[in-house]
DNA sequence: TAATTAGTAGTAATGATTACTATTAAGGTG
DNA sequence: CACCTTAATAGTAATCATTACTACTAATTA
């Protein structure tokens, strides 16, 4: 993997960013200080990522995904109306202290490779 | 709410499914019962199901949600390559046994609403 | 310095999901 | 049981996040 000015600056922006960014956001970001970087290449570069266990993706209510750095893991408050994202800390979690937010849901969702994938019985997965 | 064939066929074929079957196999299946039904119509009748809690949505990794019954609470492990999802049992989870799938990731989401929106500081979030 | 090839920009295509509208049919009411 | 009101549906078009494709660029190697 070559270490481009593209790869480094998306990289670097989510690992000091707070905000759980959308792809458009990111390609916003990056486009202030390299203007003519493609939205493909935004993609390309935070699947190759997320896949390298370098950031982390996360699934929205709403369909549009944002990105986390990896850091420490933490859970997360999901808003049904804003779609904000509110990081919790373990402890709260735990004892399902979540601020004064409303839960309606909750969900655990482990995610890897199962046991016929892992013995090469492979079902062909959807790829979109 | 009225209680048309089209609602009370897609309920009861997913409170009686172990599959977590997609929006498209929904359609499938309850066009063998109701030839002409739309899929538009199926996917306005998961969305309601979903909002009114009567069933459960899956956010899958190739952006194709996926839908189970709520019953009693269970997580899941979900396949990177084939897509498949099991259910796992919570002592399981607890214990973090999870047969002999490879855990890669996992994440916990709370959803619901957030203080702001609680108090009626709307944002506004994306709909799409 | 040239050769190799991974990475990129720009654009077109994909496809799950949503929006829209004329029509149908629940479920009251008398 | 007719009739009425209006929520729900069928059919189709539109949306838009994401992916695919291709000619070009620029790291890295020899």
């Amino acid at each position: 993997m070559r270490n481009t000015k593209q790869r480094q600056f998306i990289l670097d922006f989510i690992n000091h960013s707070y905000s759980h960014p959308t792809a458009q956001e990111v390609y916003n970001k990056t486009r202030e200080t390299i203007p003519n970087i493609s939205l493909g290449t935004v993609y390309r570069l935070l699947n190759k990522l997320v896949l390298d266990s370098e950031i982390k993706r996360i699934k929205m209510p709403d369909n549009i995904d944002r990105y986390d750095r990896i850091n420490n893991f933490h859970a997360h408050f999901l808003c049904y109306q804003c779609n904000k994202i509110y990081d919790l800390n373990d402890f709260d979690v735990l004892n399902f202290k979540v601020n004064n937010h409303i839960v309606m849901d909750y969900e655990i969702n482990l995610k890897g490779l199962c046991q016929d994938c892992k013995e090469g019985n492979i079902k062909n997965g959807t790829k979109r």
